[in-house]
DNA sequence: TCAGGACACTGACACGAGTAAGTGGTACGT
DNA sequence: ACGTACCACTTACTCGTGTCAGTGTCCTGA
């Protein structure tokens, strides 16, 4: 009752030739001459039955799948990662390769080896991996590793470097001179702020202003209250925050201790969610452009799997106007 | 140079067994007694090898992979679907499921297909699927399918039917009597926000209260005024949000219309975004919780796997008041 | 007329694991 | 002493695919 799986030989035995032929022919194999009539008898015999070659099948004989795995950290995941995931996964299926996004746990030995089973053609790593065992997917024949944050930098560091910058070249046109930095309390941030915070700091230098004064804010509005006083205080009136999130706990810190007047604190994010421009006020900040970056990390990824030289990231960040600077 | 995989047939070379015996081992078939001395002889040397058996391989032996293929809509994903098939990846994890989740891209035919080549052990679909590729799945052998939100419900349904009801429970204690409806813009969203819809216009009957105004509320301040005009001159004074993003933009709306006191208007979302507690006035809104739902899609996935029997989903939701409402 | 290719295709093996069926040895009951 | 039963394992086949090494046929040139 339960009708079998359709494999090539049921193609073969349709088109009436041999099972290796149907393999030449849907693979389109270099140097193997087949004769016009024969290919299209197998194609249409193919289309008819509905054959689907098993993705099991060919990895085992292959000894490399067509899955790219991609190694998240536990951290919470924001919108613009979910829309480059998203976007990753379109451009990936377009070359036949399936994106597989696999959360670490915690300290799960069995996951954090799961590449040992599922023999991905490539590994996308956010945070650097040790080097045993960048050795040991070496040695289980998986060639193409992208690293996305790690020492030797990587295909979205630039991105968020370029983002800092505007954020700060933002605040500087405007007047402001002292500038501060919002940095996210979660550490597990840390990989994402760092080259952001090292983008404002060049801003800075490049500029003339003196480093800007880095203080972690809080997502909570009393908080939030301590380290935007300090700020008021010591005439820091330009900040730069790690994401919108931490914009809107610096003005939200900035409304508890009283300080609404909007000439008294500029505020930028990094980001755009939709909520940016339904806050009062509307939040100004930078925008990351999520096509670009997938499409950079795409083209990393198959540089990866091809040869080696690894395109650079495109700076493709936009400061989008509104009212908080 | 490159050293060759480990496999199964190394393990008994090193154990002085037979290949047969290590899978018994490794596997603990049952009816099949081994003795203790060469078990720990055979997991002795499987550790100090460092084997792990091929995915590829064992998916082809058995017909059926360990991955659990996930569909998502080309929706906009939210944090709390993004932290939802966090909990779920780890879950599934333990039980040595690997979910590979797969946003459908809008025409392609081979990426729709894509259960083809992975032959999952199961499949969750966000929306309802034709009965022609229902039919084609359970044909390749796949038993088990879960649709979220389908006819025939899922289990997400009752938790946004929930969501919904606790809007217009709390915003009925506070007084409201005249309740509004902010519809999503985005059609694609309809899914989501239908059972919400459904659990306020429940509510709203078994309280006597008149049924809601529903109005679609887009994302811009602008263009929100209009739809929250209409509501404050007839007289509704209570809206429920189908989510927090658009609750702001109610929100915003009202700002920009100048009817910003907040007795004016009472706005409740769902989804405690982070940003929720930072805007001003902060965001009163229905938490969902998101272990709960991933726990009861684990359970309805396990479930689908085993036997045929769906749990039914938790009511896990409540209201976090804070100034809006 | 026949060697020698090019052409178009086929036969057979391997990938790594699960598992039904079989095998040799020991223990036991009568 | 012999059949039976059980234990602890092994042998051999299978899943569906890619691909190397052939194999038969027809055409060409001398």
């Amino acid at each position: 009752m339960a009708e079998k799986r359709v494999t090539s030989a049921d193609v073969a035995r349709e088109a009436g030739v041999s099972r290796a032929t149907v393999s030449y022919v849907l693979n389109s194999t270099p140097n193997q001459k087949i004769a016009a009539s024969t290919r299209n008898r197998i194609l249409a015999a193919a289309a008819r039955l509905g054959y689907a070659p098993s993705a099991a099948a060919r990895a085992l004989r292959t000894g490399r799948s067509d899955v790219v795995l991609c190694l998240l950290p536990d951290w919470p995941i924001s919108p613009t990662i979910a829309r480059i995931l998203e976007h990753l996964t379109t451009h990936l299926a377009e070359r036949d390769l399936t994106l597989v996004t696999h959360v670490r746990a915690p300290a799960c030995r069995s996951t954090s080896e799961i590449w040992k089973a599922i023999t991905p053609a490539a590994i996308i790593a956010y945070e650097q991996l040790d080097d045993d065992t960048l050795a040991a997917i070496r040695a289980a024949g998986i060639t193409a590793t992208v690293v996305l944050f790690g020492r030797s930098g990587g295909p979205l560091v630039t991105a968020q470097e370029r983002a800092g910058r505007l954020q700060a070249e933002h605040l500087a046109a405007a007047g402001h001179r002292q500038i501060g930095y919002a940095y996210p309390e979660d550490p597990r941030l840390r990989v994402l702020a760092e080259p952001r915070l090292a983008g404002v700091r060049a801003a800075c230098a490049e500029l003339g202003l003196p480093q800007p004064d880095v203080r972690a804010v809080p997502l909570d509005p009393a908080a939030a209250a301590d380290p935007v006083r300090v700020w008021h205080n010591a005439d820091y009136s330009g900040i730069c925050a790690f994401n919108d999130e931490v914009a809107l706990a610096v003005l939200a810190g900035a409304h508890t201790s009283g300080l609404a007047a909007l000439g008294d604190l500029a505020v930028i994010g990094v980001g755009d969610l939709a909520v940016a421009r339904l806050t009062s006020p509307a939040l100004t900040t930078v925008a990351l452009d999520t096509a670009a970056l997938a499409d950079a990390m795409t083209a990393t990824v198959l540089a990866a799997l091809a040869g080696q030289p690894a395109t650079r990231s495109p700076d493709s960040a936009r400061v989008i106007v509104r009212a908080s600077a």
